[in-house]
DNA sequence: TAAGTTTGTTACCAAAAGTAACAGTGACAA
DNA sequence: TTGTCACTGTTACTTTTGGTAACAAACTTA
C-alpha cells in the first residue's frame, strides 16, 4: 500500500528528463536539427547546406558537421571531382532521427499558423 | 513537364527547415525541452524543478522559465503560502509540445541503449 | 593573367550559458 | 533573540558558443 503507481511516477519523470538531456547534448545549438532534417531529404554538399540553411555561417556549419560526424549521425565523403567536392550524407542511425525532425517541423508549422495567422 | 513533383521538392525542404528554425528559436538551449517535459507530467515549483532537472543552475532556470512564459508555453503563479511559493504550470498550448518531448525522450532512451549498452 | 568555384580556416567580437556567492522574507528551534 | 533553514530568485564573474569578414589552396574558364 505504498506505491500504487502514482500518476507518472517520479522515476519515470526522471528517466524521461535524463533521456531528453542526452538528446539535447547531441542536438545542442540552433542548427543541428535543421542540418539533420536537410540531410534526411537527400545528401548534400557543403555549399548546398550553406545555401539551404538560411542564416548559418561557414564556420558554424563546418563545426556542426564535425560534431554530427563524431556522433555517427552523418558521413563525410570527399569526391575527386574537379574541384573537389564533399558530400555529407545521413547515416542509417542518423535517419532514425527522422521522426524527431518531422514532429518538430510539424509543430513549427502549426505554431507559425497560430502566431503569424493564416497561410 | 517541368515540375512533376521531384522527390521531396526544394520548396518542401525549405519549408521544413524554416519551421524547424522557428521551433529551435523557442526551444533553444539545453534545458527548455526538459523543463517542458517535466511540467507536462505535472505542475511544479521553482525548487522542484531545480532538483528534478539535474545540472541546471538557479539563474539559468529562472531565465528559461521567463522565456517560456513569454512564449505562452507555461504560466507562473505566486501562491500566498508561507513562505511564498511559485507554481509553474504548462499551458494548453505548451501541452501541444507533449508529442515533441515524447519523441525526443524515446529516441534518447534508444540512444542510451545503443551507446551505453543494455539497461 | 584575372576572376570564379569549392571547402574550409583564422582572427576577432558579441551573445548566451554556467558558477558561486548573496539577498530578502518568513518559519522554526534553542 | 539569535541562529539556521527553506524558498525564490539576483548579481558579478568566467567560459563557451555563435557570428562576421577576410583569407587560403587548388583548379577552371575567359
Amino acid at each position: 500500500m505504498m506505491e500504487i503507481a502514482e500518476r507518472p511516477s517520479k522515476k519515470e519523470c526522471a528517466k524521461t528528463i535524463m533521456a531528453i538531456h542526452d538528446v539535447m547534448d547531441i542536438l545542442s545549438g540552433k542548427w543541428k536539427v535543421s542540418i539533420i532534417a536537410c540531410l534526411c531529404f537527400q545528401k548534400r554538399r557543403y555549399t548546398d547546406l550553406l545555401r539551404e540553411i538560411n542564416g548559418i555561417s561557414g564556420k558554424v556549419l563546418s563545426r556542426e558537421l564535425k560534431d554530427l560526424e563524431v556522433n555517427q549521425l552523418i558521413t563525410r565523403t570527399v569526391k575527386d571531382t574537379q574541384p573537389i567536392t564533399v558530400e555529407y550524407e545521413i547515416t542509417e542511425y542518423g535517419a532514425t532521427l527522422k521522426e524527431v525532425t518531422n514532429v518538430i517541423a510539424d509543430w513549427g508549422l502549426e505554431h507559425r499558423r497560430r502566431i503569424i495567422g493564416g497561410n
